[in-house]
DNA sequence: CCTAGTTACGTACAGCGTACGTAGTGCGCT
DNA sequence: AGCGCACTACGTACGCTGTACGTAACTAGG
């Protein structure tokens, strides 16, 4: 009766199971991987408590069972994927190995696009979250600093490679509920943006379009940014 | 009757008045300002294409007249605070200036919290950002470097600013709407976090809250990152 | 064994974005 | 001058959302 309080609580710290009462029918992993596999195949509009609850055959409010609030369902869906990322043995070059630690992160956010919108308002503590600083500090233990400035690299390094993907997939994720294609919208965009430019009004931005630099290598752009900010981490950089 | 085509179109090129029919009663700018006051007093969320009509006191289907779509209200939105930047006269010091930008950024974003979440999923193409982009390329002129680099400097540090002030915000933004408070939220994350660290799973995770660095003083860490963002573009940095 | 706490889930409500139909208005063209 | 069309205005309605609440079945601890 009174037992449905609303009261403040990270869902990592309620237990997944308390022993009374009858065998949940499911995991929080089962519910999390349905969630991300609606999410893969739907974007994330396509997570609702509804979808989400038809996906395992289940009732809509028995899902509130195991996740009190919507956003838990989107914590149980970051937890679930930051699992995915490979915790390697440090091979004692820290650059190197946050290097791939961000290579891996971005291959990671293609695989699920979706991620982007979430890792802007996910509090970034779950279970998985915390493994992964852990091993990105362990693969830092060559850098001699204090552990605060390696955090803020962490935390550095992970927003500009959201930031990137962000950028890089602002149409592709928006365009899946549009009806009409990416093609149509880029095009749209382009003649307004050219239009703009031709005007005048913004004389060192129709300089850049008329740079003569060859088409963007994107790969290229983001491994600069990676190095851009790993230098300025380095000692003496 | 046949006017309604779903046709994919940017906001900013639909002309505003086309001269034909009745005088509008609002203009683009009415409806931004109207929608970025509801934004302020009670969060994104609060931006519904009802309340917005209601706060301009027209029918809610009127709002379609002039904004085909909600996400075109969004960039609306963005674009009337993106307006809100000062775009001096540039110094000749490249690095001050940038510096200036960003800081001016962040305070603008304190002002609207709810901007961060626009700022991944809208464009960033709208008449203000371009003059803004034109502004900044104008503070970079003094530096040697394509435009193609000052474009991808630009974008990182908008990048970090706004990845920063999202981290800063994370809470208050969203405890807005729930249905206790700050301190609440944060005692419970902060107990379940160190019951994690305590656990001795995360080793160096524990060390780096044992590490008496004294308390953290955000806006150092706030220069320091821009600092070295501008250290990565700088030359024979 | 009993009972308190859980699980399961149907119903219901308030709110959302927006498609569509209709009525009225005034510019542009003939 | 006046016809017609593009536009404004807006009520109604639909399908969707998150979730509060009530009820029935179940099971482990006292």
């Amino acid at each position: 009766m009174a037992g449905r309080a609303a009261v403040p609580e990270v869902i990592w710290a309620r237990p997944e199971r308390t022993g009374r009462g009858p065998r949940p029918a499911f995991t929080r992993a089962d519910i999390a991987a349905a969630a991300v596999r609606l999410a893969d195949a739907g974007g994330l509009d396509a997570v609702s408590m509804r979808h989400v609850a038809a996906e395992l055959g289940c009732g809509t409010m028995s899902l509130y069972n195991y996740v009190p609030r919507k956003e838990d369902l989107y914590e149980l869906m970051v937890d679930a994927v930051s699992g995915e990322h490979d915790l390697f043995e440090p091979t004692g070059d820290w650059r190197a190995d946050m290097l791939r630690n961000a290579r891996q992160t971005k291959a990671l956010m293609h695989r699920h696009p979706w991620m982007v919108r979430l890792m802007s308002g996910v509090y970034g503590f779950s279970p998985n979250a915390l493994r992964y600083l852990e091993h990105c500090l362990a693969c830092l233990d060559p850098l001699e600093a204090p552990y605060g400035t390696k955090i803020e690299l962490v935390a550095m390094l992970n927003g500009c490679v959201t930031t990137y993907v962000s950028n890089e997939l602002s149409t592709a994720e928006r365009v899946r509920s549009l009806p009409w294609s990416e093609e149509q919208e880029n095009a749209v965009r382009i003649a307004y943006l050219g239009g703009q430019v031709a005007s005048g009004a913004y004389p060192r931005l129709a300089a850049s379009f008329a740079e003569d630099s060859g088409p963007i290598d994107l790969d290229a752009v983001f491994e600069r940014m990676l190095g851009r900010v790993l230098d300025g981490f380095s000692p003496r950089g």
